[in-house]
DNA sequence: TCAACCGTACTATAGGTATAATACAGTTAA
DNA sequence: TTAACTGTATTATACCTATAGTACGGTTGA
């Protein structure tokens, strides 16, 4: 069973964005596997304090997607592929990193010291 | 006179903020300084081709953090200390920091992955 | 079988963001 | 002086996000 119980819902970015964000990164991570059950819409509302509507549309989202897999009356479960894994961690890792890139050199900070930075800060 | 000829205007993050973003990134940067002149809330709605509204927002923004200030019928300037700009510049770089280094711990990247990736990306 | 789940769909409401269209008074420079 | 520009305020509309409540039929296991 997919756990989200890392999963803390900060402000600025949508609940349902966040959630489909942090299951990609699990996914990443490798805790998310290929054929992994997914908790019921209901009972990850009440998880994470959420209307069952929010949960339905990142569901929704990642089943257009093709990285869950749900049927009427059924639990739904995880699809994911190798090629799927690989294209998704590329790019999350490239986002992630060009966009502090970008705001670094905006700000006129020297790699050096972004780099110093983020090693200090890990 | 603050230019904003740089900034291109992005989904996802509402406005107000991406220009707020924007100008204090620059005042980082040393582009911005104290008692630079801002342009006019007509003007830089024209230029960013967003309502005057959402201008006058951001503004009224950064008029309540005393980093600029207006006086009906005149031009708005910059307000900016040693001490603002100090504390502005070490907010921006940790929050930017720790966003990606939080990311990348959660996707089970290695710290010298990371660092490898924002090098050769830069 | 059948109760307890499940996915799915729908309407209604509320707040935040952005636009559109005005309006008014203060400042500034020709 | 006065025309042009400035900051400021208001009302209305529209879209997105999130909540609340309800409903229907399919799946599953005791």
């Amino acid at each position: 069973m997919v756990s989200f119980g890392g999963l803390i819902l900060g402000p600025g970015v949508p609940i349902y964005l966040q959630i489909i964000r942090y299951l990609k990164r699990a996914m990443v991570a490798g805790e998310v596997r290929d054929g992994d059950e997914m908790p019921s819409r209901r009972v990850l509302s009440s998880l994470l304090g959420v209307n069952p509507n929010t949960i339905q549309r990142a569901y929704r989202l990642l089943e257009e997607e093709r990285l869950i897999c749900s049927r009427a009356g059924a639990k739904s479960y995880v699809t994911l592929s190798e090629a799927q894994l690989t294209q998704i961690r590329r790019q999350l890792l490239e986002d992630d990193a060009r966009t502090l890139v970008e705001a670094m050199k905006q700000m006129g900070v020297e790699k050096q010291e972004a780099l110093h930075l983020i090693e200090e800060l890990w």
